[in-house]
DNA sequence: GTCTTGACGTTTA
DNA sequence: CTAAACGCCAAGA
């Protein structure tokens, strides 16, 4: 019996890791792919963390509403249930959605590393 | 094993 | 603004 399942434990450790950052976000804000990607570590692409929200997709307590690509735009949008979700979502909250883009989002862009220094 | 696709990012034209 | 290319890493065919 020597089988082992390792493979599971970084297959889960790989979309822990994005799932954590995502879910410590806080209302009213957004983050970038790439900024979780950097978070992580430079090795994982940002590609991979929009890989991990669409398995993410299952899980009902990760706010993948608030996570958009560089430039503030919905990206996701056409991967909730509606293609006007995601905007709807983002403007209960408070972010003002205009054309599928985040209007000042450098403002309410919100860094995972900045989440570094004040939690263990 | 190869090839394509993908909720990205950056650069160049 | 669009279009193309490269880098990045994993899944599916």
């Amino acid at each position: 019996m020597a089988s082992i399942h390792k493979l599971s434990e970084q297959h889960q450790g790989f979309f822990a890791l994005v799932y954590q950052v995502v879910e410590q976000i806080p209302q009213g804000r957004v983050t970038t792919y790439g900024a979780i990607a950097r978070y992580l570590g430079t090795g994982l692409s940002a590609r991979m963390v929009g890989w991990a929200m669409n398995a993410a997709h299952s899980l009902p307590h990760i706010p993948a509403h608030r996570v958009v690509n560089r430039l503030g735009i919905l990206s996701g949008k056409h991967h909730f249930g509606a293609p006007d979700e995601m905007e709807l979502r983002l403007q209960v909250e408070g972010v003002v959605v205009k054309h599928d883009r985040v209007l000042e989002f450098d403002s309410r862009f919100w860094d995972p590393a900045l989440h570094l220094s004040l939690d263990s």
